[in-house]
DNA sequence: TATTATAGTGAATAGTGATTCACAATTCAC
DNA sequence: GTGAATTGTGAATCACTATTCACTATAATA
């Protein structure tokens, strides 16, 4: 039977999901084009309706990625107006959005995106260079309200950051959920706050 | 012409090696048999004769991963008698092995590995697990010795320790080699020390 | 309502790449 | 040196999958 019929816009949004969901679930490797539109409801050649190919498609996850991660810094800026106290949040935030979406570490290490030319490998840096460079405003606002350390980097900081979160979210995907985000990190953001903290 | 006749150890070697320098200059969506093959100086249905097939090659590629960490632990265990400075070591073993062996974060991450059965994404947790642990042990034994906070958790400090290695490899090779590495790590691995140090 | 742009379909194409196999050369054991 | 085991070769196969295209149904618009 045939599908109903949508507008572009929400087909991109769908196929983008879909992409993400078959590769968390399968990993990169099983992403074919059947399956993102079998998952879609449509017929693999329908997707050239809404995408130039692919390659395309894989780009719309990232720019998916792109827009959750921004997504959590402006709700926890929101939340909370202590700049550690963001940080804690925006960690939080983001172990969940992992756990949620299995699909980004295996999206941000593979090479299938490095197309020189579009981005590709430096599309997934400019980001991950974004999520740094709020990072950074956050540690040097925190520094402005003594709550941080004056003497530190926040260019520094803001890698060391991303330390105390990627391993957990690694281990844990690595393990299949067996790791245990949660009592890590109880025990690990004392350690970050004590480096940090003045 | 006819390559000359090698036994399988040898080739074997060869192969994984071959392996490992393709997936770090082209990526592992570029791994094919022929370029593996090409590299050798074989043709893609020698590669029979050593491995069982693809799956199988790449394996070998995470075992010669796993004897190179290993043999990291080993040296600084040698090179040094302080539990601290033998972690400071490790981490700079860490950083130029993956500067030299860019497939390294590429098989981590990969799914091409996946396959529940012989283990893939369980073989690379087992890896990790197991430097992880190490590092458990020099931390403990740095306590011991009065060097390192007693009141820390050990595992939780080994995963924090992967976090101040993993993000500027990552970042390193991501940015194609302009992230500076050693100018970030001079200033990050003191607020380690100070984090951990008694 | 008639026309047109939009979205969906199924079949065909075409390239790629892993794997198999019968055969040839080489090395090894005896 | 002779036979067996090992390693290398090239052609053939086989599956998979991205992409194209002519055609059809549906929604939008005038």
């Amino acid at each position: 039977m045939r599908a109903e019929k949508q507008n572009t816009a929400t087909r991109r949004r769908q196929i983008a999901l879909a992409a993400m969901g078959i590769i968390a679930r399968q990993g990169l490797k099983e992403l074919n084009l059947s399956a993102v539109a079998r998952e879609v409801g449509l017929v693999p050649s329908a997707l050239y309706r809404h995408f130039k190919g692919k390659e395309e498609i894989l780009q719309a996850t990232l720019t998916l990625i792109r827009e959750l991660i921004l997504e959590n810094l402006r709700i926890v800026t929101r939340e909370s107006p202590s700049p550690l106290e963001q940080l804690r949040l925006l960690m939080r935030r983001h172990l969940t959005m992992i756990q949620e979406f299995q699909a980004i570490p295996r999206i941000v290490f593979s090479d299938e995106i490095s197309v020189p030319e579009a981005g590709g490998k430096k599309a997934v840096y400019k980001i991950i260079r974004g999520l740094l460079g709020q990072v950074s405003l956050l540690v040097a606002r925190g520094q402005q309200m003594g709550q941080v350390k004056p003497d530190l980097d926040p260019d520094t900081v803001s890698v060391i950051y991303l330390g105390f979160i990627q391993p957990p979210a690694i281990l844990w995907y690595l393990s299949q959920g067996n790791f245990n985000i949660d009592r890590h990190m109880k025990k690990a953001w004392p350690v970050f706050e004590e480096a940090v903290k003045l």
